[in-house]
RNA sequence: GUCCGCGUAGCUCAGUGGAUAGAGCAGUAGCCUUCUAAGCUAUUGGUCGCAAGUUCGAUUCUUGCCGCGGACACCA
């Protein structure tokens, strides 16, 4: 799709290889943004151009400059030291792009589909476990590059990797059996189970008597041990269950859920096959794969007793996803602790011929200003009870400002600022920063948050509710710099939207929601929209429509729904 | 020990081989009879961990060192 940025940056680019005197590749000719706005919109670099002529940058900007005539989006040119400003015509420019993203209209920023099919895996939690805050930045991360690889035109296959059997659930059941039998269950079965779990941790820490009856369990679930088969089932639903509803409120849907109990199996065929052909090896006991020559180490595939680890799991889920589905790419979102056991896994399967194209997109971890989270610590902050802590929060100032709305309203409208509160803290940083979770931080409603772009896009739908915009408007009539500017900053969404797929990361665009924002509540502050002689609020109206379509776009691509009114 | 990541303003973080290194929070001073003040404006605050190298130019690339975090065989 050819957006208006691109077709501007063709422009100067055509111009300045008219203007060269040399042949050189069009790739070479840098635009940059010039540091100061008086200077100009778009700037290009000549030191390059120093380097093939003998000329200094400054004389052949000078010499640039004199060369290239106003044109189309090009209002003007200028030569300051070795920089060739240009001046867009806002006019011009501002008109294709307005006209764009109305037409585009939530489409705006996209791109044309294309034929591959790509899996995105994230969130894999544990039954059995709480899902605490760090969970949540995985499902962050995963659901963003969902939308934004579908919306850079691929097909996007999101799945999750449920892990529903192990240790950790041997040692919940043991819990659950032998202190809280015949328990009432209260209404979040899924979180008692949590809790029971931490428990367990806390009571085996220490206790060679409490941790051979979980290893007794553990080998009782294996063997298939009717009981204790038929209270997995049970409480894996409770874990299930409460997933789900998680999922929902944060907005987020699999089209497929592997759970490792399907894979254990298959994977431990693989690694029988493995061993046939020699290529896996038993070690102590163990099963294992040299992978010194390639600078991996030894990977294990099976425990010495034979049961399975992580790894034998994985071998059959990267199979499964291929065969069974097709795809051209598989992602994998998990944190960056793994990635020396992913390049592990990744080569083994290149060794088992299944050389397909894998990629684990990696981020740092959540941790507390005490130390990482774990139950053991007994520091878990649980998902949904910090939700609420930031719903309560936001519900003091809503009711201030809304004493006429109902409880139920407050609470919808305050749940969704809340989850656009921790959403937006946790995306904003790039993925390899290790968030030490201030909960202070990730409950602040000022300045870089979630919600203060929600209140800028509140503010807009507050005039737009007043007085619509059309879209026959004057262009001429948006004349002043901070409308070129927010002009100039929407035609960016599309090359933002382009970098962030190409690193995976959604801080870039947060960055430009929150700069396009500012620069509205700015605009805002300053010009006066319903106020304006007619053909001049007609024109404002759409430009401001425009933001808000360009800021409502930005925040889906974060799973973040915006609001109509806070 | 080996490998990976990080080290930028008091705090939390952006950023780029090039024009005077930027935001938010916190601090200070202003702005609500006017489209939502969860806002806006102004302002204080930096030897971009240290050292060397590559370059016309390094906070950005390379190497070494220091500091922090993580991974590295029976956890997931």
């Amino acid at each position: 799709m050819d957006y208006t940025i691109y077709k501007i940056k063709q422009e100067i680019r055509t111009a300045v290889m008219k203007a060269l005197a040399q042949d050189i590749d069009e790739k070479n000719i840098e635009i940059t943004t010039p540091p100061e706005k008086e200077m100009g919109d778009f700037a290009v670099p000549c030191f390059y151009f120093s380097k093939l002529t003998r000329l200094s940058p400054n004389m052949i900007a000078k010499e640039l400059k004199s060369k290239i005539r106003p044109s189309g989006f090009i209002k003007s040119v200028n030569n300051v030291g070795p920089y060739l400003n240009f001046v867009v015509n806002a006019k011009n420019f501002g008109q294709k792009v307005l006209k764009e993203v109305g037409k585009k209209g939530e489409k705006y920023g996209s791109s044309k589909p294309d034929k591959e099919k790509i899996m995105i895996e994230y969130s894999g939690p544990n039954t059995h476990k709480e899902f605490h805050i760090g969970h949540v930045r995985n499902v962050a991360l995963g659901a963003s590059l969902v939308n934004l690889y579908r919306f850079g035109g691929k097909y996007v296959i999101p799945v999750n990797y449920i892990g529903d059997i192990g240790s950790h659930v041997a040692k919940c059941l043991w819990c659950l059996e032998k202190f809280h039998k015949d328990e009432e269950l209260p209404e979040n079965k899924g979180k008692y189970l949590g809790a029971i779990y931490s428990e367990a941790v806390n009571k085996i820490e220490g206790n060679e008597e409490f941790k051979k009856e979980a290893e007794e369990v553990q080998r009782k679930l294996e063997s298939g041990d009717k009981h204790f088969s038929a209270l997995w089932k049970k409480t894996r639903k409770w874990s299930i269950d409460e997933l789900g509803e998680i999922y929902k409120t944060l907005g987020v849907k699999f089209d497929h859920v592997f759970y490792e109990s399907e894979v254990e199996k298959p994977g431990k065929k693989l690694v029988e096959e493995l061993r046939d052909k020699g290529l896996a090896v038993k070690s102590e006991g163990a099963t294992i794969i040299n992978l010194e020559k390639y600078n991996l180490k030894n990977l294990l595939l099976l425990k010495s007793d034979g049961s399975s680890l992580y790894s034998t799991k994985d071998l059959a889920l990267a199979k499964l996803k291929f065969e069974k589905y097709k795809i051209d790419k598989s992602f994998m979102v998990v944190d960056n602790r793994q990635s020396f056991y992913f390049q592990q896994v990744f080569k083994t399967l290149e060794i088992m011929g299944f050389d397909k194209p894998m990629t684990h997109i990696s981020y740092e971890f959540l941790t507390l200003k005490e130390g990482v989270m774990s139950s053991r610590a007994g520091n878990v902050i649980p998902f949904e009870d910090f939700l609420e802590q930031v719903i309560d929060l936001a519900k003091e100032e809503t009711k201030k400002r809304h004493e006429d709305w109902e409880e139920k309203k407050i609470y919808e409208v305050c749940k969704k600022i809340a989850i656009s509160a921790i959403k937006f803290n946790m995306l904003k940083v790039g993925n390899n920063v290790i968030i030490v979770f201030d909960a202070q931080e990730a409950i602040s409603f000022d300045g870089y948050t979630g919600p203060y772009l929600q209140y800028t896009i509140s503010r807009i739908n507050s005039i737009l509710r007043k007085e619509e915009a059309k879209d026959n408007i004057d262009f001429g009539k948006l004349d002043n710099l901070l409308e070129k500017e927010l002009m100039i900053k929407m035609s960016e969404f599309p090359e933002v939207i382009k970098s962030s797929i190409s690193d995976n990361q959604l801080s870039a665009l947060t960055k430009y929601l929150f700069d396009l924002a500012r620069l509205f509540s700015n605009y805002y502050q300053n010009v006066p929209i319903l106020a304006s002689e007619a053909e001049i609020k007609k024109a404002r109206l759409l430009l401001i429509s425009s933001v808000r379509q360009v800021l409502v776009n930005g925040l889906d691509l974060l799973g973040i729904e915006s609001l109509e009114e806070m």
